[in-house]
DNA sequence: CCTAAAACATGACAAAAATCATGTATAAGG
DNA sequence: CCTTATACATGATTTTTGTCATGTTTTAGG
């Protein structure tokens, strides 16, 4: 876990547009800048895990992250895939409560972290950030219920092609435009979508077959986008 | 619809120790006191409805409501319960999108609303309010999360066991102190759990047989809490 | 009070999905 | 490079859950 304080400055962050940050005032931003600690995690890193106190919040720069929680049978269910630009870590920060999931890290990850009390602070004293932070809850709420909808309501199949699609949303594509720009086991897409391991392998399977994706070890290729949008049975 | 201004004051309120609002400043509590609406709904009536513009903010003085939304085949997915002190209707307004959720009075229930513009602007120069704001989303955000995993990863009968106790927690019990002190329709509470209203009415029957609730029409009674808990098989 | 509609209940059946078992491929470590 | 563990794959089977059918009860409205 290599350290440096100041590799990047939050001032020509490649993220300072994306961000929630970036509304906030130049003042506090370059407050945060000076008390950040920037760190490279490598994969199967963990940023902190469920059931500890948090003690500030994680601004990722580059890299992939899952957010997942344990089920009580000690199942893993990923609730969130971050990129970077995302800010993790704030939701137990702002209950005040522990960590009710683990950040892992899917490939090498740069993050900065950034000390409770400030970021605290800097949310009581600019209401600009606090609205985008109140946005942003909003957004992940909403996310949230419409996935908790999905869960209920639709069968595997059209879960798998829509947790494909997100993945495309968050991840994008490789430079060939078709391959998923992230490596995930089938255990991992199984806890995304939330079912068996082996019922995601024999799905994804016959995806292979009616030739909306292309498979090769963890790569996926999406070559009916389509397809697969229908496969879905997205309405909204 | 009855139509009063200020049938109870916001000073007066009896949520007011206990709704969002009570860590606003005196001042815009005056002024949200001022501009307030406030309604009585009668049962079934909607608040708001999936897909329509947000126009402010619906606090809840007396009553219950559900807020549900719509799958992508039109089967409803419950995904709150409110009461007394409860504000609805903030998502849509701080993401600034249309109302993803409908919110239908289960009981006659009486309501105040509150301007768009008004909660915007104190929320943006009140950052106590804010702040609580905030504490609000993140806290309905844990319990979608939560709700999410217990949705993927649990049986129907542990959920609706949960559900239940979800029930309790919400609207506690009748003056008997074991009646659930709402009256919900077995689809409902199959919307709630998500799944088929066959399931849950079979699942209610066994509970009754193993002696845990009683049932007579719409009252549920619960016999045996701890039992019920354990069929939950709730670890968090 | 009567009638129609809605809600509740239950059995039979079908479908979906999980689990178990086993084998193969792939990756990691000595 | 070989060995071992892990991930992937697939078939068989069981369990869970949903759907359909049908009857009964309750509720709402005239």
């Amino acid at each position: 876990m290599t350290h440096f304080h100041d590799a990047t400055t939050c001032q020509s962050c490649d993220q300072r547009f994306t961000s929630v940050f970036c509304k906030a005032k130049q003042e506090f931003i370059a407050e945060i800048n000076e008390q950040k600690v920037c760190n490279v995690y490598k994969k199967g890193q963990t940023l902190f895990n469920e059931g500890s106190y948090p003690f500030g919040v994680y601004c990722i720069n580059e890299g992939k992250v899952k957010l997942s929680h344990l089920g009580d049978d000690g199942k893993e269910q990923i609730i969130r895939l971050l990129r970077g630009g995302d800010v993790l870590g704030y939701r137990a920060l702002l209950s005040g409560e522990r960590y009710s999931a683990s950040a892992i890290v899917l490939e090498d990850t740069q993050v900065c972290f950034i000390p409770k009390e400030l970021f605290i602070s800097v949310l009581k004293n600019d209401a600009g950030l606090a609205f985008e932070m109140m946005k942003l809850l909003s957004d992940e709420l909403h996310k949230a219920e419409v996935k908790l909808t999905h869960l209920a309501q639709k069968p595997i199949r059209e879960r798998l092609a829509e947790t494909l699609l997100f993945i495309k949303e968050t991840y994008g594509y490789e430079a060939d435009g078709i391959t998923l720009n992230v490596r995930l086991s089938r255990e991992e897409i199984a806890n995304l979508v939330g079912t068996a391991t082996e019922s995601t392998i024999r799905l994804l399977s016959e995806f292979k077959k009616d030739g909306m994706v292309e498979l090769e070890g963890k790569k996926i290729k999406i070559l009916r986008q389509k397809e697969l949008i229908r496969t879905a049975n997205l309405q909204d």
